[in-house]
DNA sequence: GAGTGGTCTAGACCACTGT
DNA sequence: CAGTGGTCTAGACCACTCC
């Protein structure tokens, strides 16, 4: 026996897919579509958050609630290593020409608004095991958001990390002022003599922290995909790690895997 | 200000990190736990709904709410791919060998028991598109479930497309009953001639359907990691798509990009 | 000020588990 | 049977938006 709040939410999706409800079109209140389908508003309500996580209303407090439209998700691919690595090495002007403003998130420089912020810190454990340092070894923490064209809210948050001895040979490295650098990451890891050798990165999902769910501006039961980018130089050393926090409705990771002939 | 049920849930996790509660303990009944945090039952489950999304704790109905152990994820690497790639052409016998029994999951057929269906399909929009075949062309739609060594609940739901003219040179790929087949997809798709050049594969993250939450065991507010896993032939031609359903609590995706040295 | 959704309360009744 | 969590109800009160 599905729960009553369930059906109600069937309902509902039958009505939007019908299309007997517009996109950007209100809803009637709570209230009246609680007596208008036998049940309470918290029941109501219960129904409507399925419809919330599942992207097909918005709810705005004090006016109503909506139909949304189909939100297209920004994609993200791995083929932008490649394309930044390309980059990262050439004469100034040529970094700066187009295709070359890559970032952590695939999006061009005019894509994203950038705010960063330096800090360093001690790495912990997880980070320390990661970089293969001892634990208190002093890095460099970077955080950045950045903020897809049309959109309002962030589209990603990131927190990069560098070992502070390994950037230190070029101070603008430590400079949050020099953000956002042309040739992005691997173009700054270049300037001080590193060339990576692979990415690796491990993605999973998982329910946002309120802070997240704020600044990322995500509807209630919506969950990020948490992607962490971890850069190997060639030398076989790790290099940087990139937490980065992307919104689950919003976002798409491609990873393209090439394989040998036989 | 703060929610009162995300203070709750704040001071309770508190409470589990510092270890005043043991993994594998119970807690105290949820009205007591209401009395204790001077609030309203309600409340201390949505508190509790918090946590439970999180994976801190197990709710067992009937019995109470329990300090879950943490939970370590299953990793699933792109690297199976390559693997998979090189054991797909040898004579019979290096096939069944260690290593060769990949599968979609990249778990080893030991750890995963079968349960495979077949069924004959028309493309729809989306599909006919990734495949550029004409709506309504007939594919194969084989449908799996795979198992952890140690999990009650399936880890993974796939749903696998092939062109249906494709797979017919060899009637086996049309006999359920033939799974799990040794040598994976690939092996499969070399009995009709068919090597892959690249597998793209993109992830994206959403709320379950309740049948997969139900299916897959998750608990409430546990999102799923959708992927959409497309092989393309040395041809040009898209020769596979599978959609596969991830526990976003369980499952940890790896994907390694190798760079091109300078 | 009227109307809307957001949070919280109090409690009924049901379903499940273990004794 | 006693005790637990699961679902649903009814309604108070607050915060927000718009007229």
């Amino acid at each position: 026996m599905a729960k009553k709040y369930e059906r109600i939410a069937g309902a509902l999706r039958q009505a939007l897919r019908a299309g007997r409800l517009e996109p950007g079109e209100r809803l009637p209140a709570e209230t009246a579509l609680a007596r208008q389908y036998g049940t309470s508003v918290p029941t109501m309500r219960d129904a409507l958050a399925e419809l919330l996580a599942e992207g097909l209303i918005d709810k705005r407090h004090g006016v109503g609630n909506f139909v949304r439209e189909p939100r297209r998700r920004v994609e993200c691919s791995n083929a932008r290593h490649q394309r930044e690595k390309d980059c990262a090495r050439p004469v100034e002007t040529e970094r700066q020409r187009a295709g070359s403003r890559e970032r952590d998130t695939g999006l061009t420089v005019s894509d994203v608004a950038f705010s960063a912020e330096y800090r360093e810190a001690e790495a912990e454990g997880d980070l320390a095991a990661v970089f293969s340092v001892p634990v208190g070894t002093k890095v460099l923490r970077r955080s950045y958001r950045t903020f897809a064209r049309d959109g309002e809210a962030p589209f990603s948050l990131i927190t990069s990390y560098l070992v502070h001895g390994v950037a230190a040979p070029n101070p603008d490295l430590l400079d949050e002022t020099k953000e956002p650098w042309p040739g992005g990451t691997q173009n700054q890891l270049f300037t001080v003599g590193i060339e990576l050798d692979r990415v690796v990165e491990r993605v999973t999902a998982r329910p946002p922290t309120s802070e997240e769910a704020e600044e990322l501006g995500l509807r209630k039961g919506v969950s990020v995909m948490q992607l962490r980018k971890i850069s190997i130089g060639t030398t076989g050393r790790t290099v940087e790690v990139a937490d980065v926090v992307l919104p689950g409705d919003r976002a798409e990771l491609v990873f393209t895997t090439p394989l040998d002939r036989w």
